[in-house]
DNA sequence: GCAAAGATTTGCT
DNA sequence: GCAAATCTTTGCC
């Protein structure tokens, strides 16, 4: 499936993550695709490295990274083998293990140097549809790291996995916008409106919501 | 080998 | 609203 199509396709759709702690689960509403060597925003612009392999390899699959040297980025990877793409996960709506996942945000807000206690006291304020809004914050709250790099996201027996949208569920408003974070990319590719958001959660990370299609 | 930058988040001015 | 925190990856000498 063509990665637009297919971002456009991940929104709605459950990130579930089972450890011993319990299952973790949320509702996917923001998603941006980076594609090909060609986007000067993606991974891939330099070719195949060590660190983007899987992204050239099998749809389906999980791309993590550290980004800033702090904070892991999860991405399903797109496209046929070969092609590299995938789609970066940048928010979800918590469904299951909320309080998990307040737990994991708190940990690891503590783990920083220079945390301070009112970090502490707004996390534990934070209402349960903003605790993971953000890449850094998905991974943070459902306790993802680099050892998930390579999951097949798509295996129902994965511990990580990808769950399809229940039927009952109102659909997804979907809205693109530009990428955020990416100012260092060349034009086109820094104006492309390949970010994707449900426009009616109130779950979305980012300020500029506006402006897309 | 070394220097620079980065798909972010938080804290302080 | 700006800069720090923090470390891996990439590019160049």
């Amino acid at each position: 499936m063509p990665s637009l199509q297919a971002a456009r396709s991940l929104l709605g759709v459950r990130l579930v993550h089972h450890t011993a702690a319990g299952r973790r689960s949320g509702r996917i509403v923001e998603v941006e695709a980076y594609i090909g060597t060609e986007d000067q925003a993606s991974h891939a612009r330099f070719g195949r490295t060590n660190r983007n392999a899987v992204m050239f390899g099998p749809a389906g699959r999980a791309y993590v990274y550290l980004v800033y040297g702090m904070y892991d980025c999860l991405n399903v990877v797109t496209e046929t083998a070969g092609h590299p793409a995938a789609l970066l996960i940048r928010a979800v709506e918590p469904v299951d293990g909320t309080d998990q996942m307040r737990d994991a945000r708190l940990a690891r807000a503590l783990r920083r140097a220079g945390a301070t206690a009112a970090t502490a006291e707004r996390i534990r304020r934070l209402p349960v549809h903003a605790l993971a809004t953000g890449p850094g914050l998905v991974t943070a709250a459902l306790g993802i790291d680099r050892s998930d790099n390579e999951r097949d996201l798509c295996d129902p027996q994965s511990p990580l996995r990808l769950e399809v949208r229940p039927a009952n569920e109102r659909a997804p408003l979907v809205v693109a916008t530009p990428r955020i974070g990416i100012g260092y990319a060349a034009e086109p590719w820094r104006s492309h409106a390949w970010r994707f958001i449900d426009a009616s959660s109130p779950t979305v990370s980012g300020r500029d919501t506006a402006g897309g299609c």
